[in-house]
DNA sequence: ATGAAAGCGCTAACAT
DNA sequence: ATGTTAGCGCTTTCAT
């Protein structure tokens, strides 16, 4: 076969083949090489075809820093968190990955903790690599990042973070997902709904209260005064006290997050009160390992990240291909995942 | 000021400066403007500071991937993982970006589930990135990603995934923090220790149980065969009937992982049996968020996952530099994280 | 002490 | 139908 004398699969080189060897190869020039893998140009299609197989044979890839430096585009993008341990930005980042990597899309992981100096050297090393863009992540969207994004002339999305003034911005819809809990538990019939949440100085804590008050009262329930604690299993566990003393202990409990549903759980458990028979419990977060091993499991409101990492992915992307992409908060929608901890489970 | 004409911090720029830019603002050329960067070749120290000058106000940033082209060295590395939540992951590429950013390499996240196809993808996606190196990460130390990276042309290693043949590998020591457990247990003065674990199918699980049956061989006192489950909570919990079912029930209960010693504990306190007054529980993973929220506190072995993660980072640096390491699975150190599930806590 | 020129690997406009 | 040329932004001889 004409211009592949000597080449064969066994052919293994250490440094990798080049435009130019395939070339040389295949008798022809870098253009047409180029051309024939690129399908631009005309030729033959013999011609194209022969190209072709001698680029296979000599394992040919394109470097990627070449057409990066030549498109002014490096099919790379940042992602920056302070989650190190990732409950919440892990589900994110995978959603970003999966929508960016079918588009030749990589993505660098950046974990800056909540230190400035960190944050810098980071986005300086980005930067440098030319990334066509970046996503900021967090652990909860009332709090920045270390570092700030607004001038860095390129591309910025937020996704599960406080975003800079004016900037793009992807949320999950709290006060949406605490209506979701509250009106799963009034349509079972449930009539005195407690709500068991974290600390004051989180800005979900609010939205979650609110909007679970407002449909309580939609409902025409009676809405106490949240139980405001912490994050934790403790304070679930603690709060059960102060849920029975009342006169009319509550039927059911709407919890901030799944750690604290679990604590209420144990409370409840220990004092002979069965759940889901005499009280109902509603966890957040929907964090399956927590969810999935309590007893009984736990239903509980899922913030669909990952469908918000892939919008931000996507977004990103259509930023980057300079579609214009209107600024301002996107906020998705929550979803219920009903296991036994309300009764009438799935089947029922 | 000569050659800084009209050069103003406030002169904005959409398009990066280049050394162009700032050998035109400078009055040189661009050999002289790298030169002068780079503390390379020779010049009068008023020319060098000069040009830095410009090229400051100028908001210069050389572009890595012309850099990188030239010097065929990306500073780049990409980091495969098959574990999308990252329980175990997660510490691993905390310890391995903290190694890593330092040196102004920037890590491309490549979540490849046990998708073949997703990580050929991703493979691809960095080989054409030119990376320096990959790190292989996973879940479990017995079982491959789902992509050959032995013949790829740049360095690999493996960090708590299995390796490929003749590979360099980090892993912890599991058997060391088994006997890490046992002999703290023994020194407090537990006489009959059982050990309750995960699924025969992981080889942690026999590596655990025989170190564990081993230490306690060593100790003089009785090993009975381990309490084979689940990795859940509800194994755990469920076990804690056969193990007050012999004539002679534990006073310790060594646990496979922090979830089983989790559902152990709770067994226990449903049947008012005192942990750690009659029995004392170790766990495995000290993950925290579940060892700090166990009631009480739950002891257990740390794998160190930080470290090693570090230790791949530092070690394909040193690979990528082309200094030579040996082949070969490295083995770190497990340690002890002593909370009040033992008795004697740290202050007694 | 400084600059001109070549070239990393690739693509695209412009020949032929 | 294919090749020649220029150039992306940078570093590095080699001249001057």
């Amino acid at each position: 076969m004409a211009g592949m004398d000597g080449v064969t699969e066994e052919t293994v080189r250490r440094r990798p083949a080049t435009l130019r060897d395939v070339a040389r190869a295949a008798g022809v020039s870098v253009a047409t090489v180029s051309k024939a893998l690129n399908d631009q140009g005309r030729m033959t299609a013999e011609t194209r075809a022969r190209i072709r197989e001698v680029a296979r044979v000599l394992g040919f890839r394109p470097n990627g820093l070449a057409q990066s430096l030549l498109r002014n585009r490096s099919f790379t993008v940042g992602l920056l968190t302070n989650d190190t341990y990732g409950r919440f930005s892990l589900p994110v980042m995978a959603g970003i990955s999966e929508a960016l990597v079918d588009n030749g899309v990589s993505v660098f992981l950046c974990h800056v903790e909540d230190d400035p100096r960190l944050g810098q050297l980071h986005v300086e090393a980005m930067l440098d690599k030319r990334v066509d863009g970046i996503i900021a992540t967090g652990k909860r969207i009332d709090r920045r990042l270390p570092v700030d994004l607004s001038q860095l002339g390129i591309p910025v999305i937020y996704a599960f973070t406080e975003p800079a003034p004016g900037a793009i911005a992807f949320v999950s819809d709290d006060a949406g997902g605490a209506r979701l809990a509250v009106e799963h538990l009034v349509r079972l019939g449930r009539r005195r709904i407690a709500h068991v949440t974290g600390p004051a100085s989180f800005a979900v804590v609010h939205t979650r209260a609110d909007a679970c008050g407002a449909a309580l009262a939609a409902a025409g329930l009676p809405a106490g005064a949240p139980l405001i604690g912490t994050w934790s299993e403790s304070w679930g566990h603690a709060a059960v006290e102060t849920l029975l003393a009342g006169l009319e202990p509550p039927d059911a409990v709407f919890c901030g997050n799944d750690q604290i549903a679990r604590g209420v759980i144990d409370g409840l458990r220990e004092r002979g009160i069965r759940v889901p028979g005499d009280v109902a419990v509603v966890g957040f977060d929907n964090w399956e390992i927590m969810a999935g091993q309590t007893r009984p499991p736990l239903t509980s409101v899922d913030m669909n990240l990952a469908a918000l990492g892939r919008e931000a992915g996507l977004t990103l992307l259509s930023l980057v291909d300079g579609k214009p992409v209107e600024p301002g908060i996107r906020t998705l929608p929550c979803r219920l995942v009903v296991r036994q901890s309300c009764g009438r489970p799935p089947g029922g």
